[in-house]
DNA sequence: ATTATAATAGTCAGGATTGACTATTTAAGG
DNA sequence: CCTTAAATAGTCAATCCTGACTATTATAAT
């Protein structure tokens, strides 16, 4: 449900906008955070529109077609307020998909098949790592002050859950080797 | 799509059960790593049934209604082991809700709600930590050997990530602060 | 000038998830 | 013995998400 949120986010940010350019926002800007599918995002604006959070109306620019460019109105403002207070106290939860691999390891037959697949989990992961440094520093040059430190946390807070998926897919290659 | 993992795995492992049981199973066995409802589960029965992945009698006991007892069959066994194969190379992605707040931040008329949302948050999770903890041991002293290695795996990968979680908070919270 | 490729802009059917609801049986308390 | 609470067993409607698909326009290459 976090769609909705970034929707209204970047129309109040940015302005009226259609779904492909909402897509292109967020994939320019929160591609490292979070992964939003182009349905997804026509399927929100169309309940939002039914609930009055956002208003539509036809557009044509230059030769392209007729599109239709939302915008967000007063309840959506309010909506928009009410979600981020919501989400400041939605606690957070784990689940990996790699923990039903463990529980019912004894159904696998050789161990040295899933050890790979760790190990290649892990060296995707170190260049996810790397990349994730390397846009934090493009981000860190671009921007200054309190907007950068709060922008930083986000970097940080996936580089800290990754860091520790990377120290735990250690542990659990040292398991299963010795196993 | 953790659940027909679920369903399938604990089927071979406990032998036939109706829906009702698998949902106890999952409760007392893995209720610290995945969260499944019980409408999910009779959803995946129904689909896998369909698939010939599992097979259904039905089944009265003593003064019970008739059930649907649920089995596994030898097409659901083979997909059990494609599943098993398949989680093994998904990769981990981390998204957190709490990112979009920080990205939307300047939307927020005050910091001290927040903060004060971050350290409930902070110390829930500190909670959930002792939790962890406590059914870590419970479940170490009742099992030994590689079984009991391979088990724990599953405690440190969370302990892991919640302890990421926390930092995290730590940091944010003095981010907010001083700003 | 023409073809191929990428970017733009969406739609739709199918699958997954769960809150809220129903109904029965067993256990506990007075 | 009777009432209440908890456990058992499930259904249904509403919601959310996305892979696969369609169609047009702009750009690049030959």
């Amino acid at each position: 449900m976090k769609t909705p949120l970034y929707i209204l986010g970047l129309l109040k940010r940015h302005g009226p906008q259609h779904g492909y350019q909402i897509r292109k926002n967020i994939a320019e800007r929160v591609a490292d955070f979070a992964y939003i599918k182009l349905p997804t995002i026509y399927y929100h604006l169309e309940q939002m529109e039914k609930k009055g959070l956002v208003s539509s109306t036809k557009s044509r620019e230059g030769n392209r077609p007729e599109r239709w460019v939302y915008d967000l109105t007063s309840a959506g403002e309010k909506e928009l307020q009410k979600i981020l207070r919501s989400f400041s106290g939605k606690e957070y939860r784990a689940e990996f998909d790699l923990d039903a691999v463990f529980f019912f390891l004894d159904f696998l037959p050789g161990r040295s098949q899933i050890i790979e697949a760790l190990e290649t989990q892990r060296s995707d992961l170190r260049a996810l790592l790397a990349n994730l440094a390397k846009h934090r520093r493009e981000v860190s040059s671009h921007m200054s002050g309190k907007a950068r430190s709060i922008a930083l946390l986000l970097f940080s807070h996936h580089e800290k859950h990754y860091r520790a998926e990377c120290s735990w897919l250690d542990e659990a290659i040292l398991v299963l080797a010795e196993a």
